[in-house]
DNA sequence: AATTTGATTAATGTTACAATAATCAAATGA
DNA sequence: TCATTTGATTATTGTAACATTAATCAAATT
């Protein structure tokens, strides 16, 4: 049942312009993959409602409010403070799992750099978990403290400094060797 | 002078993928006109971010006083009596000086190794405290948070990365730029 | 040994296209 | 008469296609 009679080029017909979701003009530009969601996400989102306010501690005693998205030039994309202030952190909590088997030590000299432990960090031991291979211990070699990471040659225990430039350790019969505890964390103050 | 003895299928040939400015593939997006600018100005800008989650000192932690040894003290602990070597400490205690004024942050990525900050590390960070140059900062550029070492250069604020593989990134003043405080600790699981 | 050249393939900005959606007025039906 | 349906029209929108540029390799040349 078609006809020619409606419709056909008249002024007015047809959509609107403006009428699309942005309600302006688009266009297209190349964006890098991983960031597709992104930025679908950031040009669809209410441009209206967007006052996302974080509140970060301040030390005078009314904590102040500090505005996000008052950029200059790019104007608000995701920040990571957008959701990222999620849960509060008790730190004995997060790097002591066994208060009862777990003590500190203080570590001086650069021996284990390597595995990122500074002179003057403190790590944290615990005593009462099993020290496997490849595990950083703390242990007493004739009466001396020593953070290594526990290795093994045939029989004997090893110990690798995390340095290079000092000798793994071969713990002899004869030596007194003790390990001490599994260094679980470690923390430093700037 | 055109020959076929050049070139040629081989496999190797011609441009490698991931060879473009974003070291990734890209996509083409429709965007409205009015923010074409923006996005591609936002897509280009240096990476700055190297932070994750943000999180508050809990409320209420836990008290834990564990014992603390000093690395280089002979072995024969433990010899609870000893009062000069032994001593406690709360991680809480140690590593916040300011509660109400402190927060923490997760680290990603490697940008800041050579300060012995790693991938997945927490910092903690004092907003009281006035930054310095030189000091370890947590600074937010254009929406996104980082931290880095604070510098000076002809009075514009310039951000070092502690890699070598980084770019420092000089502060424009077009560029939102805020310090939110400096870092005064790190700790980290193992 | 260093440089040039031509073939090759990826990157990149733009245009083209097809499918969908919105809009209008004529046609239809109550 | 007035609300609904219908067909033509035009904008939107996601994607494909294209042309130009850039990077890379190895043979050819200096």
């Amino acid at each position: 049942m078609k006809d020619n009679k409606r419709g056909g080029f008249r002024v007015g017909a047809g959509r609107k312009s403006g009428s699309g979701c942005f309600g302006e003009s688009t266009k297209v530009i190349r964006v890098p993959t991983s960031r597709v969601t992104e930025i679908n996400q950031y040009i669809r989102r209410p441009q209206a409602g967007n006052t996302d306010i974080v509140m970060l501690p301040h030390p005078t005693p009314q904590k102040i409010q500090l505005k996000l998205f008052d950029h200059k030039v790019p104007a608000g994309f995701p920040s990571p403070a957008d959701d990222h202030i999620e849960k509060s952190l008790d730190l004995n909590e997060y790097l002591i799992t066994k208060k009862e088997s777990t003590f500190f030590v203080k570590i001086k000299g650069d021996s284990m750099i390597d595995a990122s432990i500074h002179d003057n960090d403190i790590v944290i031991v615990d005593r009462s978990k099993q020290a496997k291979v490849g595990d950083i211990i703390l242990a007493s070699i004739d009466g001396e403290f020593t953070i290594k990471i526990l290795a093994k040659h045939l029989s004997l225990p090893r110990l690798l400094p995390a340095n290079e430039k000092y000798q793994p350790i071969v713990i002899q019969e004869s030596m007194q060797f003790e390990i001490w505890g599994v260094v679980t964390g470690a923390v430093r103050k700037f």
